[in-house]
DNA sequence: AGACAAAAATGAACGACGTTCATAATTGGA
DNA sequence: TCCAATTATGAACGTCGTTCATTTTTGTCT
């Protein structure tokens, strides 16, 4: 029986990863406790730092998974098209995620390595990915910016989005109705694009 | 001597809520401790309990320092202009702040409630209060809009600058230059204006 | 099969943390 | 001065994440 300890530690991962991404999903990443997913999966306590290396480690392939999701839901949304309505379907699918899946989504965003420590450089490469979503449709609004350009474009357009999703979904300033999210998300983000058309990257003159 | 008793916890409040604000500004919020606290004070544990409800109250507190050193850095910035610079200078005040004060100003959206509670009321309107400083230049944007559409695009437009600042800051997705940030702020806010003028809340029709 | 070394499972124990509590000291009015 | 009420104190408690000595399981070699 060739690899059969692998096979066991590999299922034991899979298991304690699925058990996490469940309670993260279910009660929020502060109520995550080791000895619940231990109980949840039916091994030792000590067996979860056998598999990984903290509850860091596991909470970083918990959030992967939301992460993957996430992407797919962004990619369906897109739907080929790369013209200004890509934007919108991005933005709204994003809202919509977020929404739907409010404690596996924060918990994207709210975790912190402890002891200060940074992300490690895969965790952080499959963040970056959803800014590739947005490299396309910003091309076909600026054939001639540059890579680097697209890049910091994408980021900036992102976080401004994320920015006004995570303030809904956390419920801060104030309560917005359900739907209000979409609607308001979208006048923005319609309202950014006139600008961008308007006038690419040129100042307002107007004072 | 009257009001002596008052006076001194009063004095033991101010001294808790100074080192908790040093302490976030200087190591960042989740490196704060209240054995730290009582010892930076001089008194002992148990004190800290009977100035406060629990460490949450505490932060609460010192997060409002913070809170009103933004706030007066935002009213500074707009130096009574209500054109459209009004936006680009808040923009920029704004994120001045979160890279001279960046823990500080971090504690200020990461803490959260312990056992899943609420932030208080007060607390929460003196976070919103930073949103009617956009009030008087968006109105001037668009001086037919009703007060409620006004306070919804504060909100979004407020949420949007913060999302930008926020990945700077943790250096989220890319690496930004110092004074990156400045210029990519400033040309997004100034793409947003002119999308905002050039047609007030109309949809994009090319696609 | 049987035996043996390596790997993994186990759960008690550890240290750090926020919070509480019995006790002692302090306060301010009678 | 005395006393009731308030506050200060720090040891103790419960809950964490993590570690470790011990036991159990695994894979391989004779």
């Amino acid at each position: 029986m060739a690899g059969k300890r692998e096979q066991k530690k590999a299922d034991l991962k899979a298991r304690l990863v699925a058990a996490a991404h469940q309670r993260i999903a279910q009660d929020g990443l502060d109520a995550l406790r080791a000895r619940d997913l231990a109980s949840d999966v039916g091994c030792a306590l000590g067996s979860l730092y056998t598999a990984f290396e903290d509850l860091d480690d596991l909470i970083l392939q918990a959030n992967s998974v939301t992460l993957r999701a996430l992407g797919a839901d962004l990619i369906a949304a897109t739907g080929g098209a790369s013209g200004p309505r890509a934007f919108t379907g991005l933005a709204l699918a994003y809202a919509r995620f977020a929404r739907d899946n409010t404690h596996a989504w924060n918990a994207l965003f709210d975790h912190r390595m402890s002891h200060g420590g940074a992300s490690p450089d895969w965790y952080l490469a499959g963040h970056a990915a959803l800014l590739d979503l947005l490299i396309a449709p910003l091309r076909a609004l600026d054939p001639d910016a540059s890579d680097q350009a697209l890049s910091l474009r994408a980021r900036t357009w992102f976080s401004a989005v994320h920015g006004i999703v995570s303030t809904t979904v956390q419920g801060r300033f104030l309560g917005l109705p359900p739907d209000g999210l979409e609607a308001e998300l979208q006048s923005f983000v319609e309202m950014v694009l006139a600008g961008a058309i308007s006038d690419a990257g040129a100042a307002v003159t107007i004072d």
